[in-house]
DNA sequence: GTCTATACGAAGATAGAC
DNA sequence: GTCTATCTTCGTATAGAC
């Protein structure tokens, strides 16, 4: 059930995710829906987008230790996979709620939390490759939100090029900060 | 009317554009709803969107004499603005349209023409700057995604410093796009 | 646990009076 | 053009049987 509600979270956008459109695609039995989710729709929204944070925190996760380019890769392989599945109908969930009515604080609060980790391994990564902190901390800024932002226009224009091209500015970018940084190191070193 | 109705479109997403929604925000009469938009609440999205995406694309054609750092400066400054003076409750309308319900395809179709249109203005200036057609492109295309993935992660974390973030490192590739490419021509030149 | 039935509210849309 | 009233649909949530 929670695996239909992400689906119809990423494909419908926060308001999309009724319980009737869950209990459709999941088959799910009617009656069980208060006995499983006693908070009703909301607790249903929430564990949604927490668990779809999660998954794809653990893909970063283990991508981590290889290295910031090993990272980036896997996360815009898997957008890349979610839009060609879903033939450009699904996009990611945390932005779906990220960009819906903004009453829910509890929700607002998750999205937040989950981009964080998102970008913390990547962030990490950065350092380890020798920039400084600040660098390094606006690089993952800069990788999640561009590649999110792919990924909405991606949908927009139901084509994969946005991302392609995003991801390949990416590297170049990330190349010539590294670039910039040996150069102020070794001046510096002397 | 339309203009509350991007309002709202900003702040609560494509569903949260309900015609009483709209009404209660404008002050408009109730009772003449259908004879200023014989299509409904379709019609009302629709020309909110593309009143929408009109106004800042004459915002961007406006800085496009001046070059491709004075298009994305207010383009920056204008998704500021507009986080500031809502408190971070507005987002971008076309991306809200953009993650919305896949089922209409006229919206979709709309979303798509607004980026291009946005875009074009930033393409021209990197070509008339010195950049390769593939690498304007690239980097227009960049730019407006993520700008816009900045605009939700401000959101989510009811902060400037994503777009403030992302702004530094977007001016740091444009530089170095910039100097690679004079590099290569100076080799090709001679 | 799961079922059916139903109360309740919100929202889109139409009809007919003014 | 604008008003009020009304119909219909849809979605949440609860009640009570099995």
């Amino acid at each position: 059930m929670i695996h239909s509600a992400v689906e119809v979270l990423r494909e419908r956008g926060v308001a999309g995710v009724t319980i009737d459109a869950v209990l459709t695609r999941s088959g799910a039995p009617r009656g069980s829906v208060y006995h499983h989710f006693p908070g009703g729709r909301t607790q249903l929204v929430a564990e949604a987008l927490n668990f779809a944070g999660d998954a794809i925190g653990a893909i970063v996760d283990r991508a981590a230790a290889d290295g910031s380019t090993e990272i980036l890769q896997r996360f815009v392989e898997l957008w890349q996979k979610i839009l060609r599945d879903s033939d450009f109908a699904a996009g990611c969930p945390v932005v779906a709620v990220a960009v819906g009515p903004t009453g829910d604080e509890e929700l607002f609060g998750s999205t937040a939390a989950i981009f964080a980790r998102w970008s913390e391994p990547l962030r990490r990564a950065f350092e380890n490759e020798g920039l400084h902190a600040d660098d390094a901390e606006q690089l993952a800024t800069m990788s999640i939100a561009s590649v999110e932002g792919a990924v909405v226009l991606c949908r927009s224009q139901r084509s994969r090029k946005p991302l392609d091209d995003v991801a390949r500015q990416l590297e170049l970018l990330i190349e010539s900060q590294k670039f910039l940084t040996r150069g102020r190191s070794a001046r510096t070193d002397k």
